[in-house]
DNA sequence: TTTTAAAATGAAACAAACTTGCACAAATCA
DNA sequence: TGATTTGTGCAAGTTTGTTTCATTTTAAAA
């Protein structure tokens, strides 16, 4: 399957601030008709360049929630052992966001809870009761200064 | 304005997986028309409960994307200096996410840069050149386990 | 350079989704 | 009970998304 052009890019900035833009919105920004456009949407979404659409909420309506990042050390000897771990944290809701990272943790967490009691529970769940486990650090998110998930696209720059 | 009910809860689980999901469809899944679904989405857009509607892209398909999570100690004895930090992270495109939490580091960032040349100017720019910040630690991501930005929303089990 | 085939485009027709107006039903409150 | 507010479904209207098709562009081959 082909690469992706300048025009390409283009819609992909649009769409990665608001999905919503109609079609004809953004072929009169790139300068394309409106079918040009779908048609690249669709193929873009075909390759996986787009992975999904989805609307972003404000945690503040939703109750109080408690962000939390975790550093989490582990034994990095056993392969499977941490693929493990890795399948673990992504079926767990509460995990928002898992990386696997060089330097001293070995994962970086972010996890949305209702409150600490859920927040101990979890623990036990994915840290205590895994034995590959080291140890792990809290930090306690006082404000979620920026939030998304937004990538730097090649420059369209004729 | 008013409180959310179990049914909007319920749209608010689709939109967030899914937010192309058609109002019949939504309607079908919850029992309700279409127009009662437009009408409580538009509601809850008004009220900021619903903040945008993204296109979620694949950083394996824009080329090389280097993820770093960044650790962030700084004086935070400024209240003023702390402020004029976190705007200083928000403007800057690399920086995709910025908690602001307790414990060792003030401030963790998810950074997502082309090359580790870029990444370098960039901690000069942030970091070096601002008086406030003591130390920064990076850790390189290997795999990004898990990526997203679900809350979980309160039950709807009536 | 010319020729040819493949790919992408725009206009128009079409289908589907969103939006609005309106009458009705449920819940709230006096 | 009666009045008001709120939310609903239906149907009509409007805007979007989608497909078709003839044409243009692109790139490769001759």
């Amino acid at each position: 399957m082909e690469a992706l052009d300048p025009l390409d890019y283009k819609i992909l900035e649009i769409l990665q601030v608001n999905n919503m833009a109609s079609q004809r919105e953004i072929g009169n920004t790139i300068g394309l008709s409106a079918p040009a456009v779908q048609r690249r949407i669709v193929r873009m979404r075909e390759m996986g360049v787009i992975k999904k659409d989805i609307a972003v909420l404000d945690p503040e309506h939703l109750g109080q929630l408690i962000t939390i990042v975790v550093q989490v050390e582990m034994e990095t000897d056993k392969v499977e052992l941490v693929t493990k771990t890795k399948r673990k944290f992504e079926q767990t809701p509460q995990v928002q966001q898992c990386y696997y990272v060089t330097g001293e943790a070995d994962f970086i967490l972010i996890m949305v809870v209702h409150n600490m009691k859920e927040y101990e529970t979890l623990t036990h769940e994915l840290f205590f009761n895994n034995p590959g486990i080291q140890r792990f650090k809290s930090s306690i998110c006082m404000d979620i200064v920026k939030s998304g998930l937004s990538l730097p696209v090649p420059k369209s720059d004729k």
